[in-house]
Parts: structure tokens; sequence; C-alpha cells
DNA sequence: CTGAAAGCGCTAACAA
DNA sequence: TTGTTAGCGCTTTCAG
């Protein structure tokens, strides 16, 4: 690692010299530039990123916190995150909160000391069902950005991007009303999180606005991701004549749908059934499942938007929610 | 972000009084000591991350260049590698090369300025099908310490952490031939990468040690995951009689699973697979399928582990190769 | 056109 | 026991 210092000394010009000089500045003669460059490249200079950092007080850098990175979904958007960083000239930071309160606080705390221009990051399981947020706002009064994609804090001013989860299960739901099924079931195991209620207000809503539909919503809540296969195995047994599943987080769906043609059911003829999975499932399942599809990468990519926007701009800016659209894709397990 | 010079002035002593009564020197008095404790709590000042790195010339950061995070395999050694970094006061910057070597070329060459004190790598596709190396050497010229993992490049010098694919392989095949099963498949849809053919010779090393195996292996290669369906469908379709799978990637053999059943095979009796997975893709079959299993978090974490004792040993080691245990995990799907 | 010097925030050798 | 100062690598104002 070669510095302006030494390389300023082999050439035997001043350090600012050779500073302007790489950086084409027109104080500079056209032979010192070209020289100056042409030994910069020699001896492979790079400049120092640190040095660059405390220099100008940014770091290029964005803190990404992610609740749980073996599932898909996170993972999809932390790619989604990485590339359009790249494109921007960022660098990401990771961390991961394991859906633990005190790792993603500590993990704020770590970084909120200039090692960050920014966070972006999907607050953790047990710091959504305890509604903790001070440490958010502790990040927020230093005056450093954090922007909050998919699992968000209601009572924290930032911006946010998410997709319409209410909408997405609405429509998913509906579609199964209109295929005029009439014993639904919602299979609901990530009740604790903000997204997860807003689906089931969804479907519910869309289920209250049949009027045709004659039976309540069958909910099965599950609390344990161990009891996903028991429960709704459970679910089989005892419930009969179940003729549509909407499944709301990204396993359910694919289990049910196993466990209904274990049980003899024909998919989709006796049994419709729509989860919230990336196409990551697809190779699992005949038929292939039919899904509420989150574009999980276009939510990373907005979200680097978003906050790049805000670190440089310099003016204070709205804070802004934005929205991105989900998909329904119908395949072969509804009609 | 209160600065060391602030927090001076306010208390009216000196910049120098300041830092060493934090560091807890003995220089200082007690009282001033606690007095500036005080301060530094109540103005919430945190060392600035940036200026530390400048000053010893160390990040405390570790560059992390995964080919797939949509890779589950990846997925959980970054998990790993997050959470012994995070244990040993490292943070990581993590780069995706998507298994592009000029995006992986760009990420050793982005940080390598000062940016992290090493770095954690498996190779992209790319990289390993074109043999290219030379980028690792640059940076390991520049002094800083690379640590490859799972695909890892022979001719380069440098810790590296693996686990025994050869034997792996060998040891899943010999279970199939123990079986007494006459006609195993070998399917390959990652021949590119080193560790696809170390699997692919333990398999067939295996069947050549087995005196009593009388026919060849039927190796099935797919180069495209896309044709991974219905190459496997084909297979069934084509081959009759076979009674043994072994799926060296982590997709294939869950799907072989379900187009045996598809085609009527009664699993394990029939026919016996085991794949190379984890057990993320256990919710997704029944019976369970059996597999050989990477401790990926502890490939994770033995790369931490080495790297850092690299970074943070003064004399020169003798470079390391680290083998991690895989296990063989007999579920419904043999014998 | 080129160089000296200050300063980003911090530590540590040296002075007082 | 406390303060002064140099320096990590860089940019930038101000002098020359």
């Amino acid at each position: 690692m070669i510095t302006l210092k030494e390389l300023a000394e082999t050439l035997g010009v001043s350090i600012s010299t050779v500073s302007k000089a790489l950086n084409g500045s027109s104080e500079i003669g056209g032979k010192t530039i070209a020289r100056v460059k042409a030994a910069a490249k020699e001896y492979n200079y790079k400049p120092n990123r640190v040095a660059l950092s405390l220099k100008n007080s940014k770091t290029k850098t964005i803190g990404v916190i992610i609740p749980n990175i073996l599932n898909h979904f996170f993972a999809k958007v932390l790619y989604g995150i990485e590339r359009e960083s790249a494109k921007q000239g960022y660098t990401i930071i990771t961390c991961l909160s394991n859906e633990i309160y005190e790792k993603e606080r500590q993990s704020l705390d770590l970084l909120a000391n200039g090692s960050v221009d920014g966070f972006i990051m999907s607050i953790s399981e047990e710091t959504q069902k305890n509604n903790e947020s001070s440490h958010f706002q502790d990040v927020l009064d230093q005056n450093i950005p954090i922007l909050m994609f998919d699992r968000v804090a209601e009572s924290i001013n930032c911006d946010k991007v998410i997709i319409d989860d209410f909408q997405a299960a609405y429509k998913a739901t509906q579609h199964l009303l209109n295929e005029g099924r009439q014993h639904i079931v919602l299979i609901n195991n990530i009740e604790d999180l903000s997204v997860g209620k807003l689906r089931a207000q969804g479907c519910k809503q869309a289920i209250a606005d049949a009027a045709y539909y004659k039976n309540d919503i069958i909910e099965l809540k599950i609390d344990k991701i161990n009891n996903l296969e028991t429960d709704i195995d459970t679910l089989f047994v005892t419930q009969k004549g179940i003729d549509g599943i909407i499944a709301i987080d990204n396993l359910s769906g694919v289990i049910a749908l196993n466990t209904a043609q274990k049980y003899g059911y024909a998919i989709p003829r006796d049994l419709s059934v729509i989860g919230f999975s990336d196409d990551n499932v697809l190779p699992f399942t005949n038929p292939k499942l039919s899904t509420v599809t989150q574009n999980s990468d276009s939510i990373g990519e907005a979200s680097v938007q978003l906050l790049v926007n805000r670190i440089e701009t310099k003016e204070p800016l709205e804070v802004l929610t934005k929205t991105i659209d989900f998909s329904l894709n119908l395949r072969g397990t509804t009609l």
C-alpha cells in the first residue's frame, strides 16, 4: 500500500502536487500530471479509503441490519441492496440481528460512530413484539439516517419501503373467493410481525366484503416454526372440506400443499392454495405453487436509492414511505 | 457525534487527558478519570472508528466475498461468519460476486485500499471455470491476507477451509452400495466447480472399490439450472430400474425424490436418495431426505478464526488448510 | 504552476 | 498528574 507521501518522495515533488495531479486539478501542469499518473499506475497507488472517510466525514458505507439471512426473502433483499449499493458507489456492512433485540441495538450502536453514513434495516421479531424503538430514535438523533423495509416501526419518523401487505392478502383471498371457495383457511405463523397482522387483516377484510361467502374464515395460528408441519397436518385431520388455503408466510404454503396431496386432495380441483413465497420454492412443488410475490430485490434497490438520496442531499428532506408492487402469480395450485 | 476535542473543551482539560482518562491510563488522577467518564457518558461520546482505523492502520473489518447469497449454503456460511466476527470484535463488509469474475476482481480491488484487514471468500464459478487467479495474488502481494472456503484455488498459497468433499461423496455412495443397490445414478450440475469434481470422483472411487457392484455408474450431468427438472424427469423416463441416487448439489436431491415418487417409486424400498443439502429442504420432502450435510456455519466460524489469527499474529504464520467435518444424515430416503 | 500547512479524530511519546 | 506535539493519509486553502 503505497501512500501519497511515498509517491511524492519518489517523484521528488510535494504531496499536495501529487494529490492535485491525481485529481486532475487545473492548477497543475500537464506534464506533471502525466508523470504523476504514470507513477501512480506503476506503483499501483490507491487512495486510502479510511483517510478519505476521515477527511470527508463520510464513509460511502451503508450499515445493513437483517433479522435472518437464512430467510430467503431477506437474502434476496440483501442481494438487491448489494447490487444497487455497488452501482451507487457504496459498500455495505452487514449485521444480522437473528431476530434478537439486543443484537439489533448493539449493531446500531456499534456502527453509529462514524462507521456508516446510514442504515438500512428490517426490525427483529423480538423488537417488534416488545415494541422497542428508542434505540432507533437514538441513532436518528445523532443525525444518522435510517431506512426501514418490510418490518417497520410505525412510531419512528424515517424513510420506509414496504409492500402493501394488506392489499396483497386482500387480492389473494379475493381470488379464492372468486373461484367460489367456501371453506378458506388462513395459515398464520407470523402473528407477531407487523406484516403478519396486515396480511391477516387483508384476508379477513376480503372475506367480510364477500357477501356470498357464508362461513367464517378458519384461522390457523402457529407460534413455533417447529410446529408448522404437525399443526398443518392436524388441520387436515380435524377440518374436513377445506377448499381454499392462504398461507401468509413463505413456508406454510408449500407444506400445506404437500400435506393436502398426502390426504388425497386433487389440486387445484378440490382445493386452491396461495402462498407468500418467492420462486425459490417452485422446484419443490407439483403443481407449482401460486404465490403472492414480493419483488424482494426491488425492495432492496429502492431502499438504497432512498437512503443514498437522503445521505447526499444537503437540504432536509420530507420523510418518505415507498410502496413496492407485489404480484399475484397464479400457477398450478389455483384455478 | 461529540469528539474528544469537544469533550476536552467542555471539561476544560486537554484532549490527551480525556483520551487517557477514557482509556483508564494510570497516568491520570482518579478524580479526573471519574469526571471525564461521567461527561463522556452524559454526552454519549463514542470514539470515531474511522479515526481509530487510520491511527492504528487496522480496521477491525473483514471483507467477505460470496458467490451467491441466494444459495442456502452460502447464506449459512455468512451467518457463521457474521456470528464469529461479532464475537471477535470484527465487522464484515459483504460483497456478492454473483458468480462473475469481474465483480469478484472489482470487490477485491475496491476493498484492498485499507478498507479491510483481510478477506474471506469463496471463488466465483466463472473464476474457477476460467482458472483465473492473478487477482488473488495481487491482493496477497499487498500483504492483505485472504482465506478461501469451499471453492478454493489450488494454485494460491493462502489459508483455506474446506470439507472433505471426496470423502463425503465416497461415504454417501458407499452407503448406497452397502444397501445392495446396483443401478446408481450420480446427478451432477456443478461440474465446473472444484467441489463438484471432488464429489464426483468420490462417488466413482466408491463404485470402483466395490467389487460386487456390477454396473457402471450412470452420471447425469446438467449444465444449466433451468434444465434441472426436465433432465431429471427424462432420466426416469429413459433409465429403468434406478435404485440409488446420489445428488451432489443442494437442489437435485429433492427434485429427484419428488420425481421418483411421481413415477411410482416407493422410497426407500425401490430407490434410495442421498442429497448434498442443508436441513432447510426437509420441510419440502416426505419422507425426509437423507443428506450429506456440510456444517456450513462451522465453515464460517473456522474461517473467521483462522483469518483473525493471521491478522493479529505478528510473526509470519505457516499457511493452513482446515477440513471441517461433514455428516451423513440418514433419514427417510435411505434404508 | 508548485509547495507549505492546517485539519479530519485519535493515540502516545515526550515535556512540563 | 497533565499538556504539547507529531503523525496516521488525505484534501484544500493560502503563499510563494
